[in-house]
DNA sequence: AACAGGAGCAACCGCACCACA
DNA sequence: ATGTGGTGCGGTTGCTCCTGT
């Protein structure tokens, strides 16, 4: 058909608009209507195109705008409807009153997909990521979690209950990760991961109980990513689409063989241990949390599963973990 | 104080879809 | 059945402001 663009005109005015083009076109939609938006420039006397003119208006001048940050509420909105409709952003902003697909496109690019991505999760399909660098911060969140339990001296009792919980923990975000276990359906992942967000939510409690800073913990890891004023400082672990991913993913987390062959306090153990450098910046350690492991790839070095890991299986692991630990596994910037 | 790099956002561009002649 | 106009949508660009050095 080759119709031509409708904004090639000669002479036509492009860019920001000025104050005064606003008020033209807010003047004249509220008198007339936009009515066709290819003939309202004349019009309304703008040396614009009409669709630069139906822009300007859907996305700005419109009198029913929403402007200024989006909420908590609006945010898990966004995911929500992301995970289902995929970048159908008008069709997303249909449930977000006063809002625009331009701007919810924006605050996506700019906020959400980055916070994803920093959680572990693939902005596009909403899944957990199976890269061992999306997944490091969790394995050092949860050693931090153990060690902080050690630290604290809580009872045999107390202990227990949150390690049953880990590896509760483990089995819910194992069984989302089991392609036996998955659907199509979000909601069923939802579900899966609110349980297991919930979960998490609880052990954060005990700890904040017990008088233990978590943010001190958030900084070392990026387990609950702090970007300034939105949700993820203020409400960490309210929503599924922040939950922590499969940190325990037996994919990635439990079949390094060097990881478990340099484990020297494990030795002989079924324990998973990784190594990281503590908070005083000393060298690093081996922390061992017992009973966690996902079954096939308990143990010795020789049973680790090799068949569907990149990173295990038989031989050396291809990375230096002891190394790799003495960085933010988000940055790759030596930890501080 | 000056500069560089990054983040945020408004606006543009090209394509697709639909209605209608 | 086909061509054209109108509109909407998603991806991308580029400008402005902010922050760190």
């Amino acid at each position: 058909m080759g119709r031509s663009p409708c904004c090639d005109e000669n002479g036509l005015k492009k860019g920001p608009w000025t104050p005064e083009e606003d008020q033209k076109l807010v003047e004249h939609i509220q008198k007339h209507g936009h009515g066709s938006w290819r003939a309202l420039p004349k019009l309304a006397g703008l040396n614009r195109c009409g669709k630069s003119c139906r822009l300007r208006w859907t996305n700005y001048l419109r009198p029913d705008i929403k402007r200024g940050k989006f909420s908590p509420e609006e945010e898990q909105t966004i995911l929500h409807l992301h995970s289902i409709l995929g970048n159908k952003w008008s069709a997303i902003a249909t449930h977000l009153p006063g809002r625009t697909d331009n701007e919810i496109k924006n605050f996506w690019n700019t906020h959400l997909k980055k916070k994803l991505i920093q959680m572990g999760f693939d902005p596009m399909t909403h899944q957990p990521r199976t890269d061992l660098v999306s997944t490091l911060p969790y394995l050092l969140a949860l050693a931090n979690m153990t060690q902080l339990m050690d630290h604290n001296h809580q009872s045999f009792d107390e202990q227990a209950v949150q390690l049953a919980k880990l590896q509760y923990l483990n089995y819910l975000l194992q069984s989302s990760n089991n392609p036996l276990c998955m659907t199509n359906s979000y909601d069923q992942n939802a579900l899966t991961n609110m349980e297991a967000f919930s979960l998490l939510n609880s052990i954060s409690n005990v700890k904040e109980n017990l008088g233990v800073d978590f943010s001190q913990m958030d900084t070392q890891t990026s387990l609950f990513s702090h970007d300034g004023n939105n949700m993820a400082s203020s409400q960490p672990l309210h929503h599924p689409s922040n939950m922590l991913p499969h940190f325990l993913d037996p994919q990635v987390s439990f079949s390094s063989q060097s990881c478990l062959n340099n484990n020297e306090q494990g030795q002989g153990t079924n324990n998973f241990a990784i190594s990281q450098r503590d908070h005083t910046g000393d060298e690093s350690s081996w922390i061992n949390i017992p009973s966690i492991n996902p079954p096939n790839a308990i143990g010795t070095s020789g049973d680790a599963s090799s068949s569907t890991s990149s990173y295990g299986g038989a031989g050396p692991s291809p990375y230096n973990w002891s190394e790799l630990f003495f960085e933010d596994p988000t940055t790759m910037h030596e930890l501080s």
